[in-house]
DNA sequence: GATTTCGCTCAACAGTCGTTGACTCAACGA
DNA sequence: TCGTTGAGTCAACGACTGTTGAGCGAAATC
């Protein structure tokens, strides 16, 4: 079989990176090791090293995600951004993702990437949104959201099991945008 | 100093108790370790074993709680309720809760601690709820909380930081009361 | 006061983990 | 064709973990 190396090596650490995501996302930092991995990419322990140098390098390389392009918001348009992001989290959410939030309440390093993520979410929502405690606001509603996933896709609340995403959109809608208008004391 | 055998075993019980729910609760149970408990109680590793048996029962002494009694709720009062228990967690929610809290997400048995928690909660607010989705709509405001909860407690989003806990309910409470009230098509 | 009970410690075992260095062998460049 | 590079393997080290059994010494019992 004639695969040059360049592309046998793509195609390995691919492999690899593949491997990583579901084991951490399945079992956390700490319970996904360095041979499980290995084993699932049919591949030997030592190369895992050997290639992302460390557990923790591999772990935010596998976390790693590029960050969805911004454009102007106003009030309304963030209750559904956020909705958007739940929508595309009931379907197929990365497998990226879910390593992080898996482990971003035992894990230090996905601790700081989660609050990370979180804390670009809370920005780009606090824009939009008027009143001098936008932030805090903001910062609830992606709590809400967050709450939810965790319960839906982590936790697998049996409630949750099943439901289209358009009627969780259409029940969580009017809570948020409570949480978007200003309130008259 | 004449301290009686058995009060002696209760105390130092109770030590490695709260020192497990410490570790627990900060590091989660994988990065907890039984040698952490022991120094922290100031006893040897061994001793906690004689104690709890094993890592695990350890665990679920340092997690178990007594499930608050309860009293009959209409809709109005499930959204008091519901912010009660954040109340209750912003100031000082019990270090064995925090400790289940943490471990949720990667292990196992904390998980299904949770659920049973979770599921607990959900029941008592869909009973005070109208319509027939009513336990979906319990587990939204559930959720939500636990999202607040755990990016406050856990997380420790910036935003939430020293924010006093009256103001997080007069924010939440349009959101949760939206998820309550039966919608019209 | 002698004997038993038991809270507690000490030292070690067995297993698993991340990590490393020496090695094999096929693809590559000259 | 020959030497070189590099993908991939093998076996092992050292550290840390949960867990165990033997033993010590003071309190309890008679």
């Amino acid at each position: 079989m004639g695969v040059p190396r360049a592309e046998r090596r793509r195609r390995t650490e691919a492999r690899i990176l593949d491997a990583a995501r579901v084991l951490f996302a399945e079992l956390g930092y700490e319970r996904a090791t360095i041979r499980g991995v290995a084993r699932r990419a049919e591949v030997d322990p030592a190369l895992v090293m050997q290639y992302f140098g460390s557990k923790q390098e591999l772990f935010q390389q596998a976390v790693r995600m590029t960050p969805p392009a911004d454009g102007e918001l106003d009030a309304e348009g963030a209750v559904e951004h956020v909705l958007g992001s739940l929508t595309m989290k009931l379907g197929e959410l990365p497998q990226g993702s879910l390593a992080m939030m898996r482990s971003m309440l035992t894990h230090p390093e996905a601790a700081a990437s989660a609050r990370q993520v979180l804390s670009r979410q809370i920005d780009r929502l606090a824009e939009a949104m008027p009143g001098d405690d936008a932030r805090l606001r903001a910062a609830l509603m992606t709590l809400t959201m967050l709450g939810i996933t965790v319960g839906h896709q982590l936790l697998e609340i049996d409630e949750l099991r099943g439901v289209p995403q358009e009627e969780l959109a259409r029940l969580l809608r009017p809570s948020l945008r409570a949480l978007t208008g200003q309130e008259v004391s």
